[in-house]
DNA sequence: TTGAAAGCGCTAACAC
DNA sequence: GTGTTAGCGCTTTCAA
């Protein structure tokens, strides 16, 4: 099946409304924007006109023209991890009134990817960037500071922000939940996470907790990492190389809910006592343990409102940088009891 | 803590990367487009300064005089359901090379966000557009229509193109898992999906399913709708509500693979025989099932390979509209077979 | 309330 | 190989 392509004709611009309505191109441009005072007969003439021949203004002359673009840059790692898509949700919602709109860039944990992606967006002058992590190459850095417009980096807060910052603690978050653990009576402690060299934040929650480990006297008796594939299936087989190699371990605190979830139902599928012989603790709140057959512990890590938060910040472009710290809940759930 | 906001002073044109190299703006303009002939010392000169300002191009000025614009636009209605991250991701890899940029709009399956989603987007003047679905409202078809870019509607062929469309046909694929069921000996079936009055291709797979059991003499024992929450929390409750609705049940067809997961592990914590005393099966394919304790039948989407081939037609712009139908692929798992 | 002129920062087209 | 000129389609500013 086929039929012709859309045909090329001349695209419209204000001028072919200008003349289909008799008014002048000026006006025309105010109508179209709720702009200055237009008496009520002429504005209904434009916009007939304007509905008439299906005008669609052209943004790249408007922007260029008042050196006003209302988009905001946003960059983020990945869309696949379930973090991410929420942290959207809360920056949509509240830019949602403002008439910014966001665009999204995703870096696939890659610096070089990174910074090319945040080259072009700097290129469209938005109004603003939203940046997850701390941790970018200089020449970034360089280019962000140099905008001129507002910088937030979401999700972590250790570190030296370039403008402004919203997130967590993730070293605090690890050591808090190493003292859970611990006090929960736990002491031959594994941790299973990602293998990526880019994912700072998962890096300094681990730091944290080996830090908490350390002031009680204790080191991780096993650790395993995984990268690529289907995260639940990576826990079950890295809870089952775990259990294999080190079956004294008696804590296993993984660095995302999904190979938690995995390790859980691993766990389960075995008939282990959780969290009698073993407990288990993920990292995120993700919705999905809502539907496992037990409650994995977990700590949230405030994506909503960190998107909130960080798009209320560039709505109103403050003139001073704002570091705002939010502080994640732990949910012990029902793997971190110890009977 | 905070800090001044990086100074707003004067954004580097052009201008100030000639003045800076002594090179006139159009051979700047020409060295950081890498196009027409620079001599080696002068393109040097030019890459220095530029590097040493930290110019970064006004694209919004280049897109205006060029009438070009690397940008193209993807509508899809929700990014928190895994589907639509792996479609991005086939658009992605494929307009790699391309020098084009996809940029993502959301519309939540509203169509009213859809038209300002679409007409938002084309105000940016982009290359092509790929939306999900044929199911749009007169203003959205019109103004994609008129556009004259190449318009690729993606997931489903069951309809009318405006342009070019890539996607499976969900109707068929409805069909086609009712046969299956009905040829494993089950005859007391559900449905179980969600309550999406705007999500087309779930009803469309339904609409199949269901002519399908016709044909066989049969029709649906029950069904049950859910919207919002946690997909597989919901699966298990709706899964709880029908058995004990409809007891006599022998199959649960649910229409994502969340929510079968959900009632996947709902049953066998329920030491349900499945798939003996009920047959389950989703719909999507998704990686989640790998890790799942028992493998849920069901059905590739296509998800990679449709934005790949939908990114492919942008870029190639070709005069003749095109529609590429694919053909999932029926994975039986091990929820299907009747002993 | 409406219109005319100038120009946003860049690139196409043409000269040299 | 390099420079000059003239816009791209809109909005700002100012005048009427």
């Amino acid at each position: 099946m086929t039929k012709p392509t859309p045909d090329p004709r001349h695209t419209l611009t204000l001028r072919d409304v200008s003349e289909a309505s008799g008014v002048s191109e000026m006006t025309v441009s105010r109508v179209l924007r709720n702009r200055g005072d237009v008496s009520a007969p002429t504005r209904a003439k434009v916009l007939e006109a304007a509905r008439a021949l299906g005008y669609v203004p052209n943004k790249i002359a408007g922007a260029l023209a008042s050196q006003r673009v209302n988009l905001v840059g946003v960059v983020i790692p990945s869309l696949s991890n379930m973090v991410f898509p929420e942290v959207m949700t809360g920056i949509s919602e509240t830019l949602d009134g403002t008439g910014l709109q966001p665009v999204v860039g995703v870096t696939n944990y890659l610096p070089d990817r990174e910074e090319s992606v945040i080259y072009e967006m700097l290129s469209w002058r938005p109004s603003g960037m939203i940046i997850a992590g701390l941790e970018h190459s200089a020449a970034s850095r360089a280019m962000l500071a140099r905008a001129g417009i507002p910088i937030v980096e979401i999700m972590d807060i250790d570190g030296e922000p370039i403008n402004h910052a919203v997130g967590i603690s993730h070293r605090r978050a690890g050591r808090q939940m190493a003292e859970a653990i611990i006090a929960a009576g736990y002491r031959k402690i594994a941790f299973l996470g990602t293998r990526m060299p880019n994912d700072f934040r998962a890096k300094k929650r681990l730091e944290g907790f080996e830090e908490a480990l350390a002031k009680a006297g204790l080191a991780l008796v096993d650790s395993e990492f995984y990268s690529g594939g289907s995260a639940l299936l990576k826990g079950r087989e890295m809870t089952a190389a775990v259990l294999d190699r080190t079956p004294e371990v008696d804590f296993l605190y993984y660095s995302n809910d999904m190979i938690g979830a995995g390790g859980l139902l691993y766990c389960l599928a075995q008939g282990i006592d959780v969290p009698g012989r073993i407990g288990l603790a993920g990292f995120n709140g993700v919705e999905l343990l809502d539907g496992l057959p037990r409650k994995l512990a977990t700590m949230d890590a405030c994506r909503l409102e960190i998107g909130r938060k960080a798009a209320q910040i560039i709505a109103q472009a403050p003139a001073t940088s704002q570091v705002e710290e939010l502080f994640p809940t732990l949910q012990p759930g029902d793997t971190i009891r110890r009977s």
